[in-house]
DNA sequence: GGCCAATATATACTTGTGGTTATATACACC
DNA sequence: GGTGTATATAACCACAAGTATATATTGGCC
């Protein structure tokens, strides 16, 4: 399962744009992320925890039988790289928007 | 089919981003967008435009029998502001590695 | 070593996505 | 109205994603 997941899927999934939120807070041990998302059984924020740091979007450190997680960031830059040409687009398109908005 | 596509799933799909490419060069008509994803079918590219369209990333106009396709990139934004708080994360970060570098 | 806690992996199941072929729809042109 | 072109939808299929249950692994503690 998940042969090769991409940063752009990583994301697409809603519990984990969810962990990425808690990481960002502060680090945390797996135990609490599984808490914090309680419709999920344990092993399923756990694959979710691995597609995350095989994207490079966290990073775990053993700390005795735990295991805490911290968010790698960086690794959304690939995504925002790739939005930054159309933003340019659509605040021309706002700017148009508002000069018309102030024409009237 | 695709009960019900976010923007973060609609751009997770590599020939949605193509097109979306495409489309942020000039607006297209269909049959273009078609005559440049070779390896898909005309059905397949169809049912991407119509993705992008429901998550409001491109629309399209009738002309004629012909429909053209223009980006909303505006749709992206949710995107961006989803980022924005990482966005500052990471710089910290590169900030942080650039100063340990410069204190070797 | 034996036992418990924390986490990861294996296996199996379900569902949804993306693909194809076939068909419908809409418009242009004669 | 009939025919051809452009595009969308329908029906179906294969496969991967996401989940759950069961099990393995790893480390702490007695």
């Amino acid at each position: 399962m998940f042969s090769r997941v991409d940063v752009f899927e990583a994301v697409a999934e809603p519990n984990r744009r969810h962990l990425l939120s808690l990481l960002s807070e502060r680090d945390r041990t797996a135990g609490e992320l599984v808490d914090s998302l309680p419709t999920l059984t344990q092993p399923a924020v756990s694959r979710h925890l691995r597609v995350l740091r095989e994207v490079g979007l966290a990073e775990a450190h053993p700390d005795g039988q735990r295991r805490i997680y911290a968010l790698k960031p960086d690794g959304l830059q690939r995504i925002d790289d790739w939005i930054t040409p159309y933003r340019r687009y659509w605040r021309n398109h706002l700017d148009a928007l508002e000069q018309h908005l102030e024409d009237q």
